[in-house]
Parts: C-alpha cells; structure tokens; sequence
DNA sequence: CTTGCAGTACGATAGTTATCGTAGTATTGT
DNA sequence: ACAATACTACGATAACTATCGTACTGCAAG
C-alpha cells in the first residue's frame, strides 16, 4: 500500500513541516510547536519520530542526552514529490488541471494571479 | 485520522477515474479496466465498490441483478478536494509553489506552459 | 544518597485500508 | 430439471498508522 517513504502521511507530513521551519530540533521543540494546532502526548511525537528516524525521513544526532531531528530530505524535494504523485493519481498528469484545482480550492487574488505568470516565465527561462 | 470520504485513498481514486471516464458500471466493467493496471480479484473491486457506496463516493442502482456503480461527485469537485487538501497540508497554501512543484516533478513543454498562461487568462476573466 | 525531572525505548491497542476466500442466491443453457 | 455460471454478501486477515502508557536511564538539586 503506502509505503513509499517519499510519501509522508499526514501526522509525518506536520512534523517534517516544522522541521523545515525550525531546523534541527528536539523532541521537546517539536512537540510545542505540534501541540498548539492539536492535542497530542510526547510521546506521539517521539514515538512519530523514531519512526520517522527508521524510514529515512529524518535523521538524527544522538549526541546529545536530548537527541536531535533534522528533515533527511529538503522541504521542495518532499514537495516535487507529492505534487507529483497526486498530479500522476488524480489529475492523468494534467498539470493544467492540478493547477485550476488549486485556484479554484479557495480564494484567489489577482495579484496572485501575476504570481503565476511570474513564476511561468521565471521557470520557462531555466528550461532552456 | 483519515476519515474524510471526500478525501478517496489510493485504491478508491482508481475505482473513481474509472467511473469518470467510462459513467455507470458494473463491478465486472470496473474490475476490467482495473485488471489491466494492476493484478485484483474480482472480489477486491466488488468489496471496494461495497465500501465505497456505505462512504458515499458511490451510488449504487441495485434493480438490475448485476448493481450499477456511479461515481456521486463529479471529477472536477474531487480533484478540487484533494488539491485544496495538498495545498494545505504540504504547500501552506501556496499555489504557486504547488505549481512549481507539479512543473518540476516531471518533463514540461513549452506548449504545455503556453496552456497554462491562457488557463490563468481564462480563470481571471471568470472571476469578477 | 535519594528524590524527582527530563529523556528514550518499547509494547499494546484501535482504527483504517486493501485483499481475498467462501458461501449463498439468482440466471441461463442444455 | 440441473449443472454451470454470474453475482452479491460477508468474514478473515495482514499491513500500516496513530496514539498512548509504562518502564527504564541519566542527571541534578537538596
């Protein structure tokens, strides 16, 4: 089933966010930061972590008494990946459409809009 | 955890683009279609089907002998769910990085780039 | 020292998903 | 009418995920 590392679920995906965020971080600082947007013990951090740690999805510096967390792969490769595989299983790899999701999830800005383009010409420039 | 039926997993999002692309089945029409990509009883997908409808991602016509699938949300408002989901979950709501991120997970033409231009044209003029 | 705190390790559990086998029931062909 | 075929229903099972409690360990304060 799911056992592609690359694809964090969810509870992995929160933590592997505020590790992008902070930076290398301990158990404790990790578990602040979750705690404020829901309820969870620390151990259910520590535990996710040391899951987390077996995987690949982080690594960690035992060093220390407090061991230390860091995300194994940058926050835009993680990104690339996810985008990738829902554009592949949802959308038959139209990023078109992938994109028309998006904006239509919610509300959009025109000056979001510019961004896009923005960000089209920007990347059409670095493929040649 | 992963409760949301608007949110289908990745064995029910198969079952669902068959229904999208081919409108109302039958489970020996769906499992057709899936026997192809993938080894699956017929069980697996009548099961699936099962579960599916109890969810509500699918209706069912049980007059016939052999039940008539349907899927009950069109495509586009399910592909909405889970790229609003992505969005949030992996992109802090940046659409613009989600599009990065579809863009850079695989190869993409200049035609390709051209299209979406004019989507972002299209859904501009559609929004005021 | 010894008590208490801060940590890690680890087992247990519940919920979910995916998969399949078996049993039972209706339909059809000979 | 009966055997074979086509279906549905349903239970069992194996992974995996998420969550938590308990036990063990090191360390520091009194």
């Amino acid at each position: 089933m799911q056992k592609d590392p690359s694809r964090p679920t969810e509870a992995e995906l929160e933590i592997l966010t505020v590790l992008w965020s902070r930076g290398q971080s301990t158990v404790r600082e990790v578990h602040e930061v979750i705690a404020k947007s829901k309820p969870a013990q620390y151990t259910t951090v520590l535990k996710q972590l040391q899951v987390m740690a077996e995987k690949g999805l982080v690594r960690r510096d035992e060093t220390e008494r407090s061991h230390v967390y860091e995300a194994s792969r940058a926050m835009e490769w993680t990104q690339r990946q996810l985008a990738g595989d829902l554009l592949h299983r949802a959308f038959q790899g139209s990023a078109g459409g992938l994109m028309m999701g998006a904006l239509s999830a919610r509300k959009t800005s025109k000056r979001e809009l510019a961004e896009l383009r923005r960000m089209l010409d920007n990347f059409e420039k670095g493929m040649r």
